[in-house]
DNA sequence: GAAGACCTTTCCATTCTATGGAAAACGCCG
DNA sequence: CGGCGTTTTCCATAGAATGGAAAGGTCTTC
């Protein structure tokens, strides 16, 4: 069930929720404060410690204590005892894999991307747009081991990179800061079927994207995938084959919806 | 679960008083409440009404909307406005993927577990041991469309599956309840080299796996991957074959850490 | 079309809870 | 050993979270 309209189950339909209170900004102090510390951890995945963690948020050292043990106390964050620091803890992944997109979207994306990257030998990213940027769900690593920029998690923005402008010219809304800029080249994305991130992102890496169609007629594509390699190996006369593959590739996963 | 810093004192004080207020049990009330809403919306991936959420987490509305709220403040939960229901957001995500293993072992795990995909024809999994039971992280899924049971984020038993029992058979301690009951199991398992799971977790489906061993020497192994299909399919006498096979796999990812 | 049922959202006085400073345990290095 | 940075505990206070009640919606039923 994807997209129903307007039928909801039982329940009156809410209108957006608003802050509830307006003497509370954002919410929860102590709510806030923790989700801020696994913030923190999510950038140091490596781990980091107490005293650290709490420079870094904002916090007195007994606050951040107290949080932390709250996290781990649900296996949020863990404390590992050999390094002395703390981590993001397995709960966070157990709730992560419950996140929409991540178990429909990569499940059934995830075949066309090995084939994708078979037949082009390059590296294939799967991403959706979060707010203004791009979120990087799922990867497929072509074997040329070429230390890959984008791991699934991190973000990066729309203007910048093949998958970003690949949604972008699809439509994407609402169109975020700069997008003007790149309206000559969002009318060739549309005319040609891919976009192109030429090192824009990263140096010596270029990109070849293309939207997934929605999966509804007439919905808005929500998801984009591309190749991506060396420029010395996704050279000029390769970048229509390319194009092309990702393109029938986008298709097909638009298909499979 | 996590293992708290712990205040291992052998000197002196005599510590009387529980750790951090006996008051506060387990930790920030807001913030355990809170992440038993995350739970709540973890078991319903697909979505969940506000009252619905709140019966569930024991809370009165106002506190769980305003909890609700808090979370989506940061993205971590979401509220769609199509269906009226909340939803784990996508800042879950993001946070999921730092956790360690999920970075590192998947990365590294990927690759041998497609190419076991591929030569066994079956579908290939990756788990570790989280407390007393084995989290499923990773899934090369077989061409077969037969819906496996065990998703990335999943939960299982270490005594009735797979993954678990080589773990188990390979010395993972502590050893959870109900180990000494298939002790005898455990030895055929360390002499043969591979485990398996005839349908004790799921009815028709049997799973052939081995432990991964621990990068360092001396250590003890932390992971375990599987092979699994209906019994059809790894009948009899395949099953020394695809032992072979997944032993062969978890040795090479070993190497490879 | 009006009443009813149910859910969501806002508001606010009260109480309980989170807070952070201080000091105590701990570990490290010179 | 003595000093320093860190982690951990404790506690009085301030301030934040709480939940009941009521307002605002939507869908259903009669």
């Amino acid at each position: 069930m994807t997209t129903p309209p307007s039928s909801t189950s039982a329940a009156g339909t809410p209108s957006a929720p608003g802050p509830d209170g307006a003497g509370t900004a954002g919410g929860v102090q102590a709510v806030l404060r923790a989700l801020d510390l696994m913030a923190v951890l999510t950038a140091m995945p490596d781990g980091i410690g107490l005293s650290d963690a709490a420079r870094r948020a904002g916090l007195a050292a007994s606050t951040a204590h107290r949080l932390l043990n709250t996290l781990a106390n649900r296996g949020w964050a863990r404390f590992d005892s050999g390094t002395g620091l703390w981590q993001v803890g397995p709960e966070a992944f157990v709730t992560g894999q419950a996140f929409d997109p991540a178990r429909h979207l990569v499940q059934t994306a995830r075949p066309v991307m090995q084939r994708l990257m078979e037949r082009s030998g390059e590296t294939v990213n799967l991403a959706i747009r979060s707010d203004d940027r791009m979120l990087y769900l799922a990867q497929v690593e072509c074997a040329e081991m070429m230390r890959a920029f984008a791991r699934p998690g991190a973000r990066v923005p729309m203007v910048s990179t093949g998958v970003g402008k690949a949604l972008l010219a699809a439509g994407s809304l609402p169109a975020p800061a700069g997008t003007e800029t790149i309206a000559p080249e969002l009318d060739r994305i549309r005319s040609q079927g891919w976009a192109l991130d030429d090192e824009e992102q990263s140096v010596g890496l270029r990109c070849v994207a293309a939207a997934v169609p929605a999966g509804r007629a007439g919905g808005s594509p929500r998801a984009a995938i591309s190749i991506s390699g060396p420029t010395a190996r996704i050279s000029d006369d390769r970048l229509a084959l390319l194009g092309r593959m990702v393109g029938d590739a986008a298709a097909e996963i638009g298909r499979a919806l």
